[in-house]
DNA sequence: GCAACAGTTTCATAACCATCAAACACAAAT
DNA sequence: ATTTGTGTTTGATGGTTATGAAACTGTTGC
């Protein structure tokens, strides 16, 4: 999901996804360690979570797909970095969705 | 879940229960139909969403056991309303958990 | 080339969950 | 008291998904 969040909020279907990929306490704690550095590898996470490599790969591909980490390759090896400005972009439309309008 | 969320952040129970009750989009857009007025009645949203009365209990049921809506009985009628403050806390504490701390 | 390592994909499985229908509980009105 | 209306609970069902194991792809180094 590579979207421009410039000046409009995240696209309806991006809000889903993102909302989506917060939901799962190991995600959310994935995306937590990758956040925790400037970039994270994908054998500190495997090392670190007592899940397999495979489940891993999938959690990564969600957070990949919501926009909420980038991904490098180099080598062998993956590196992600958390996209604060769609987490920004998704609780900044969140707040919005849920401002009162009508009725005061 | 009545929790108070004054100077320290939402409890990590309670954390998973609003990522999970936000996370599907049925459940999202009745909180928005929520928000979108002071107070919204259960008779309203069973009249504005294609699913069953009973569907439409289950979800109120997780909005409440997250605390991101508060329930009020008033003789055969309920109301819902939206606590802004939770759902504020809940993006604080997002935000928190993914600010970088070390490799700055 | 071959072996070792890093990740991905596929497949199967179990758990979870959104949904409906129907039975239930409760309040209001006749 | 009986009926009607509002919401809850229960049971069943189909769809989604987190997970591991194993096969696979690609890279590094011998």
């Amino acid at each position: 999901m590579k979207s421009e969040i410039g000046t409009l909020g995240l696209p309806p279907k991006q809000f889903d996804l993102v909302a989506k990929a917060l939901a799962d306490p190991r995600r959310m704690a994935l995306l937590e360690s990758i956040g925790s550095e400037r970039e994270y590898s994908c054998q500190k996470l495997c090392v670190e979570f007592p899940v397999s490599k495979g489940t891993i790969s999938h959690h990564m591909k969600e957070l990949v797909r919501a926009g909420l980490i980038e991904q490098r390759r180099e080598g062998q090896y993956r590196f992600y970095e958390v996209r604060r400005e769609v987490l920004a972009a998704y609780t900044a439309e969140l707040m919005r969705r849920v401002a009162r309008v009508s009725g005061q």
